[in-house]
DNA sequence: TATGAATGAGTCTTCATTCAT
DNA sequence: AATGAATGAAGACTCATTCAT
């Protein structure tokens, strides 16, 4: 496959995204890509066979590219806390937007997708997201910024809530200030001494 | 609707409620249900339009029929402690078992049909378990079971836990070991002097 | 068949008028009938085998009912001039009014019914036209009302004429002052010494 | 749509014409076409969404192929007799035809769909005769070929007993002599000097 | 590589008609 | 006489997929 064909490529699972932002997985039909750009329906059989793969190579751009639980402007010398606030507002923004957001079809895709644990992202995500908080809790706890006598077990815990608030959001709608009071239930349990 | 066609009326709910567990929701056809039920084409429209109207039937009957977050056999001297042990055992099963379940199904189903809370099973839900839980556990704190400065927002958290694990158990699949794990962290924080 | 069953037979006959006037013919189903006569299916089929037949009915009763160029309390002794205007101006209720017209309904019937002509009541409907419009004629060229050297031909000119405004009425839509134009210049060529 | 496609368009279009000849317009189906084309049902989709668009495509391209009150090869120095009556005989063919007739068709599409006037075709074609007739009487007076004192009136009266004439040639039959007779009718009036 | 016409299987939906009660 | 549940055929429409160019 030539450099151009892996620009195509590129473009195609662009154009894609926001066919999945708008309709979900299921009800996206090659149809949808093939006019979302604009391309002829044979052309977009050289590059996907299914609605499935395209989905997958969004999900593994998607992945890679915008996936950073802190990204790199941040500062180095920022405490714990800070970096949790910081991660927990992206988190809120995330779990909020109507728009641009594919987590009503990364869901249908994988009610469906049974995958191993290795290859699954549902699973790398979240292992991700525990380890990254896991980290963050014991690094909280060292700075005397956290009180948090199982790290791992609160960061397991925090990574289940924002499932649930993700996958709420999507069944029956939540306001900011749901899921505000969520996160402050949630910090008030590592700062007071209980 | 006579007595007779009450009856299958209710028959074709029962079948269509073990397609919904198989299949999903979306993608459950007419034709399924029709398969499924043995009956006509045009038999099954005398009693349902589509697969949506069928689904919030089958919905309908599941929660009368079988939401009951403590049962009536349920000791009533029973501890809050006993009633929250109880009350997670069936979580556990709930958020354990692959067959017979229509999780699914249903989160297929409201992430397309965008309710108005009141009409929304998924918040009516969400409602009464943070109820039952806020009461169990202010009766706890109450009996000297349970140390909790804020039942309510303990409550809400355990229901978005409890949200979170049942997604998870269907996006990446959910040992019991790991359910036991959280509600188990759960349970500590609710016991420890922290 | 009963007395009892001759009422009900009547009862349907005329419900089913209405909904032909309000959706002509071919768009009927037998439901459409079941529904305005509040009966069952199959009580319906004890009467009436089809659309058709019911349409048959319900055009039998029309002509027998209704048809009647001039109405009994028409004065015996109004002239010849008087008794067109008459006819004229009941054509013209007939042919503009929108509701309770079964226009439509008839000629959707009568293009697929091709009958012999001695049953088929569009051309008895003609036939009595002309006849009566030629007698009108010849009566009033007798009493100098009219100038009229062909009366007969005349007559089924006028029939034509009413059958032409008839159908555009339901195809093109007419206004009032459309068809007074036309029965104007009918009028004038008997009145004019041309 | 290529060079190909729209031969393929024009074949459909002309197939279809035949069906609707042969079965009217509401008796059509999509498969009857289908199956008078020998194309797949998703085939005839990519060129028409329902037989009312394909009937709209058959009409226009009557409209443009052979609508043609008089053709070009009529003799320029013809008088207005002759020009009317060649007119009037190529009424009487298209009022008689059986065969490759589309006026069943044409009176059950436009009683349902009910059009402003502008786009009519049923009262474009009308105005157009009624123009082309007043012309033509218009002409014969100057020349002393008729005799008629409101060609406008005259031209519109033959265009109702036309409109007259070819509904009741579809719903009573209609035979030769019939129409024949009607044409002297008009024929005399224009010539005895009345 | 790329096109887009073409296919045919599959789903939804309606309707005339029957039949046990 | 009357009911209304039930049937199955038929029509509308869509979609993944192929293939000649």
């Amino acid at each position: 496959m030539g450099e151009k064909s892996v620009q195509k490529k590129q473009f195609i699972v662009e154009q894609a995204r926001q066919v999945f932002v708008e309709k979900g997985f299921k009800n996206v039909t090659m149809k949808d890509i093939v006019d979302a750009c604009g391309i002829s329906r044979g052309g977009l059989y050289l590059y996907f066979d299914s609605t499935a793969a395209l989905f997958r190579e969004v999900l593994e751009t998607e992945m890679t590219e915008t996936y950073d639980p802190l990204p790199d402007g941040f500062p180095d010398h920022a405490g714990a806390a800070d970096m949790l606030l910081f991660f927990l507002r992206e988190q809120k923004r995330e779990i909020l937007r109507r728009k641009n957001c594919l987590a009503v079809a990364t869901y249908e895709y994988f009610f469906e997708a049974k995958l191993p644990k290795r290859e699954n992202p549902m699973c790398t995500r979240f292992t991700e997201t525990v380890d990254m908080l896991t980290g963050l809790l014991a690094a909280g706890v060292e700075s005397g910024e956290f009180y948090c006598p199982d790290p791992e077990g609160a960061a397991r815990n925090m990574a289940y809530v924002l499932e649930g608030l993700r996958v709420s959001a999507q069944t029956m709608g939540l306001s900011e200030s749901m899921v505000d009071r969520e996160f402050m239930y949630i910090l008030q349990g590592l700062v007071y001494e209980e």
